[in-house]
DNA sequence: CGTAAATTTGATGGTTTTCAAGCCATGTGG
DNA sequence: CCACATGGCTTGAAAACCATCAAATTTACG
């Protein structure tokens, strides 16, 4: 996996104007709420699209200077880190209007890798001109806010100790939920990582995340297939996930003090 | 250290106008680089104090409509939640100058429970109160933004998976950093919370942080109090602590932009 | 079509959890 | 002042869960 100065396709302000207006990313951006004045605006600011074009191919690496947030147009990204045994540690999955390296936003360098599962392209929005949008612009600042803090509970939530079969399970349920638009069937879901990205985001050998697939298949509650899944019984996997807590809120806990 | 009866005492509006420049938390809070009148501004922003007098003293609770942050002065702070056997997972330890609630900023209603760890004292701040700072105050915007952009690369770190001894020396390791004013004497490390919180902290069991505590104990890497370590050999902790990455970037980093 | 990578299943072992019990500190009430 | 209760801390033995190792099969892609 070389980093060829080639891996990155920069473009350059070869756009028209109403560029943001006719992403792909479309609603999911930060920019949704902008009025049409406000999206030129912002669109003027990040005129840098950046293609890569295949999986595997890098955004950028841990230890870089942090330059810059990319907002992804389409495609997944993914962002990890690698131990001085090779070992690969996957923070996140990325898709169209998502943010990658909002962790770096108060880091001088990237704290992480961030590479292409599949192709992919993204917005590179640099940091300085972020920062007058965010004057310019009060309803973007509360959309940045917003998905940090999301980022930050999802984070959380995922860091508390669960079984194979939680983890498992929430992590299915949450890529349903963010990749509801992909999938024409109810209940198909298109993974566009491996195996291999799931257990390492997880926590879990990739042994272990097959092992849970196939028990969830003959509960009967989803036919695994290699890259689509189809969730049978999305009621069961919830259920299983709940504790995880990136299922909605639960509330009616009483609890003194 | 006055005993109230109640387990939250409000105080308004009767501190002088220079209340945050008298403030414990010192230039460990988000004002630390306002200028002194933009920091009377913010004084005036959030003029109430709440008082926890008293270890395990609510601040909120999971589900409750989230108004507000809160800003620790002094004490100690948890956020956790509970599942529906009882155990918590404590998501976050919070000291003086640290922000609470900042996973609640894009959320209606809290994610996780807060209590006191210690009796404590914080700074409640209304979130439209904040919006409006925000935009006033634009070095506050930049440091919210790097706080929020910590903790998310923080909670990343943690929930990589790490055997026991890992966890629990990265935890030594931070908490040392964080609480480096707090101890007089060098080595010694004071930690306001249980065993248990460090273990819910760190998905471990209880008697896993005991037995990893001895375990450094007997390598001469430390004495274990009850609540007060005395670290002697800082450099096997942080080595040990490496792969989780919580510990000073490592990476050859040059600084540019 | 052929090689490399990804997926899957099985057997084994290790780290951590769980269960159980003893110790220690703190605080309360007689 | 002491007895006692409570909660936290510590240590020991057995079990569970997951990782590791190994190998067969399938899929992806040049």
């Amino acid at each position: 996996m070389t980093v060829s100065p080639h891996a990155l396709k920069v473009m350059h302000a070869a756009q028209p104007r109403h560029g943001c207006t006719l992403c792909p990313a479309g609603a999911a951006c930060l920019t949704a709420d902008a009025t049409p004045a406000e999206r030129i605006a912002w669109h003027d600011l990040q005129r840098e699209w950046i293609a890569l074009p295949r999986a595997g191919k890098r955004l950028y690496a841990a230890g870089e200077p942090a330059t810059a947030l990319f907002v992804v147009r389409a495609g997944c990204i993914k962002t990890f880190t690698v131990d001085e045994e090779g070992n690969e540690r996957v923070r996140g999955f990325f898709y169209a209007g998502d943010v990658v390296g909002l962790d770096a936003l108060g880091s001088a360098a990237y704290p992480a890798y961030a590479n292409a599962v599949t192709a992919a392209q993204v917005c590179r929005i640099a940091k300085g001109q972020l920062q007058h949008a965010l004057g310019a612009t009060p309803g973007l600042l509360q959309r940045l806010l917003e998905r940090m803090s999301m980022e930050l509970r999802l984070a959380l939530a995922f860091s508390g100790n669960y079984t194979a079969d939680q983890r498992v399970a929430a992590f299915l349920i949450l890529m349903k939920q963010r990749l509801a638009a992909d999938s024409a069937i109810d209940g198909e879901l298109k993974l566009p990582m491996t195996r291999r990205d799931i257990a390492n985001h997880l926590r879990l050998a990739t042994e272990t995340v097959c092992r849970v697939l196939a028990r969830f298949e003959s509960a009967g509650w989803l036919d695994a297939g290699d890259r689509i899944l189809r969730l049978r019984n999305r009621e069961a996997l919830r259920l299983q996930a709940e504790p995880v807590g990136v299922t909605p809120v639960r509330h009616s806990l009483r609890l003194a003090s």
